[in-house]
DNA sequence: TACTTTTGTGAGCGATTACTTACTTATTTT
DNA sequence: AAAATAAGTAAGTAATCGCTCACAAAAGTA
């Protein structure tokens, strides 16, 4: 997972993979059938803890808490987990995995949050938001120098959370 | 640059791109060096293009108009541009480039938008608007399914535009 | 025309790629 | 304890990788 998230998919041969992890290249072959398959185990993982970040917030019945979950989502990551993450968004673009059907869920919990709120247009709101904070993750991940505590405050003002 | 847009640097090979060209892999090797100078290349044309569309922005001495440019930046991207595009975005995340020093005209013009306009923190607003910006062109070049057109103009709104 | 430089080719280089195979060593099961 | 299954390895495989090089064609220059 950290040789995919530092040197991408392609760039990472089962030579690599076999001796950081100390183990012969064989057993890779082994356990996960091809390097495919070794990818595919590690994005299973990546949606398990993705769809547990999201429950916190699909489960919350408060509209203001939905948003506020929310905004605060990409502060709740570990920065021993920036690996991970990292891997996650850099393998999207690699492979050119959808994201849409992932985040639907997120979606409808906000839109919903929104329409209790009384927005006007609950619908684009949500949309809206949810491509901030994939700017947002994207940012913080790439290492990028904005100042994230800042900044999710600043958007919990603009809501007026 | 549309083999390096679909498959990626890595996943794709000289001898691709030599076909693909209809020339011989030697010529590139001769033009280019290696196979980071042909991808050198590409990036600087990207540059070169990203450029001159900031320049439109930061140009603008009207507060209201940066903005309103910014926002529509995205909208700005021809369709027969995309592949070129999104090699700008893939590439970030396989090769680590950091964007924060070409953007830094764009922020700051941003920045003083917003001063202008009376905004509390300027600062912080310009960078927020630019991670949205990132997002909404990584959205539409993944191919989300997000209304692009609805998105900007409610943007707009929200900035009084 | 004769010479020089640029542009282009194709065969082939060693290294690396994902993956297989024949085999050994642990761990369970009976 | 014996048999069966699982876990692990070293040494390979053919194919492909980025890249070089000797050479030919084309274009430019005198």
């Amino acid at each position: 997972m950290q040789l995919f998230a530092k040197e991408g998919y392609h760039a990472t041969s089962t030579n690599k993979v076999a001796k950081a992890a100390g183990v012969s290249e064989g057993l890779i072959f082994r356990h996960f059938g091809n390097k495919d398959g070794l990818l595919k185990a590690i994005l299973e993982e990546g949606e398990r803890r993705f769809k547990s970040l999201m429950a916190d917030i699909v489960l919350e019945t408060n509209p203001e808490e939905v948003v506020r979950k929310t905004i605060q989502m990409t502060s709740k990551i570990d920065y021993a987990d920036y690996d991970f993450w990292k891997l996650q968004f850099k393998l999207k673009w690699e492979l050119e995995v959808s994201n849409d059907a992932k985040m639907e869920p997120l979606k409808l919990a906000l839109t919903n949050a929104f329409k209790k709120l009384n927005y006007q247009e609950p619908e684009l709101e949500a949309a809206l938001l949810l491509v901030f904070i994939d700017g947002l993750g994207s940012a913080v991940l790439k290492g990028s120098a904005i100042n994230h505590n800042q900044m999710t405050a600043h958007l919990l003002k603009k809501y007026n959370l």
